[in-house]
DNA sequence: AACATTGATGTACAAATGAACAACGCGAGC
DNA sequence: GCTCGCGTTGTTCATTTGTACATCAATGTT
């Protein structure tokens, strides 16, 4: 009997017969610690071999090496093959929110962007019950309050729908000067608020692009022609939370950044779990420049968006 | 996404990139006991598959079937293919002799009863450096002294090759009567002999048969045919240590049995493990009756003796 | 409607496992 | 012949893992 007929006899009854390593040990005579580095030398051997069965139509390994290139926690890639932006965006919208469903434990504080994309998520965000759940507005106002992609309804929808707290930042996104934005961050609700979306175990964000066709620039002016020239020249190519990053995830630095009202890019990273949920739309260097600013934890993207990441 | 592709994504992440259960709960936001639990559901849904590459030439299976059958620790199959008696006794020495090298530690008391294979066995072993071995004869000697298959020679050559203590059994296997036995275990020596015999870690036994053609038959007349037809009628198939059992394991009734001078099969029974090294020229209905009496743990036969143990 | 039952979930605990460390034997090389 | 390093082994410890138990919600039953 050679040690590699050991090895087999060894895994043979650890694998097929669930023995412990003590079990086997006592039985073959040898000490448990051998067990288990004969075990060890079985994979290595290849007389173990383990082999997982792919599930149809399942982006795992894509999703994988996503995750793994820039570090981040998970990567979830929805089924391609949405041809018109209605039906990208409910895909992402349901990816997002079956991801909350399994991520919310009911005593999280979560915090929100604004967005079409975030829109959907909370449209077709399961019900729940979850009393003590707190939903931040982690950005100021943009555009008219009656849009349902507005930072404030977003959170009162996603509140009502979990039967959480809401947590409204009663302000405009972005204001005219410095000044203004320190008279509203002394409003103690204003600051606490802000302090609290900082504080989230778990945020849901959009992924801007500046463009002349976004939605930053079409509700009401929000971004001046020249200002969005400006931040293009500065080399940004997307933002989260209006922090804008150009492709190697640099923040760029505008004087914009001092007229959001909005948590800042460091708080932003100090959330443990933040999900950026984009796609389509959405320009390729825009989500590389998210990925690549540290930004975000989890990305949510369609397939399509997913391959041309790892591709070039 | 299903939950089929959340179990591929966290059995990828275990086997494929060795992540512990709580690194992964991390990463995908659910507690640690719910990654196990999905990983056990990997298992029964087929979604992760161990296998494992058997050597060429390797009995393992069928090795495994038999000791699950009779509930003992370990079966050892030597390469078939052993035309002549010689080439078996070797074979039977050779992996006798392996599994030795490998469950003997060195602080061991090991017990040896006598014959042809055990001496084979003996001949085969490596020789080895450990001072605080103990051999015992566990059995009186049996036939002339001078025969290398006697008990006392094998005790001997064992320590010698182990640089053990051996510990001899000054007493013949049989005796003419029960008052003789009872005289000779009244010697100290004897009486401890064989105490420390039944105190043994392990033990190497041979599997007699009772034939006129047999050892036990040829050394001057040891057994007379008369009790030799006795053994046979009351259903003997072989023995162990000179104590006789049927093909169903039940230890024989007989006189002699007051006559032997030697472990007792409780006593073997009790120790730890025994090691019974036999094959070809015996009946399967020996082996079959040895595993059936609960007095071994470890059997070491040669190929085509376990496929008829299993056969019929 | 009250109640039992099932299934899912987390907590606390015990068992199983792997890793670091030290001791030892062995052989190569000086 | 001696020493140095390599590999092997067992011990101890910390980590990892599975199990038993309690809780809770959802569902069906009387």
């Amino acid at each position: 009997m050679t040690e590699s007929d050991l090895i087999y006899k060894i895994a043979s009854l650890y694998f097929e017969d669930n023995q412990t390593q003590q079990e086997i040990a006592n039985r073959m005579g040898i000490s448990r610690i051998k067990v288990s580095r004969l075990l060890q030398q079985a994979r290595t051997r290849g007389i173990v071999e383990i082999s997982l069965k792919k599930p149809q139509g399942n982006f795992a390994d894509l999703e994988k090496k996503i995750a793994k290139q820039w570090n981040i926690k998970e990567v979830i890639l929805t089924d391609s093959g949405a041809d018109d932006e209605k039906e990208l965006l409910l895909q992402l919208g349901k990816a997002a929110a079956e991801y909350a469903g399994r991520v919310i434990g009911g005593n999280e504080t979560i915090s929100l962007t604004w967005g079409r994309t975030l829109s959907s998520f909370i449209q077709n965000l399961p019900g729940m019950d979850f009393p003590k759940l707190k939903i931040v507005q982690m950005l100021g106002g943009l555009g008219s309050p009656e849009a349902d992609v507005h930072s404030s309804d977003l959170v009162r929808r996603f509140s009502d729908k979990t039967h959480g707290i809401g947590r409204f930042l009663s302000a405009p996104g972005i204001v005219t000067s410095l000044a203004v934005k320190d008279g509203l961050l002394a409003d103690p609700h204003i600051g606490e608020t802000l302090e609290l979306a900082g504080k989230a175990d778990l945020a849901f964000v959009g992924i801007g692009n500046p463009a002349e066709d976004s939605l930053l620039m079409s509700q009401g002016n929000l971004l001046s022609p020249q200002t969005l020239k400006e931040l293009k020249d500065a080399g940004a190519v997307g933002d989260i939370c209006l922090r804008f990053f150009d492709e190697e995830g640099t923040l760029v630095g505008h004087p914009i950044n001092d007229r959001v009202i909005g948590l800042s890019a460091e708080r932003i990273r100090n959330i443990p779990r933040v999900v950026a949920v984009a796609g389509g739309q959405v320009k390729k260097r825009t989500i590389k420049g998210a990925l690549n600013s540290g930004l975000i934890d989890v990305l949510i993207t369609d397939y399509e968006s997913g391959r041309m990441l790892v591709k070039g």
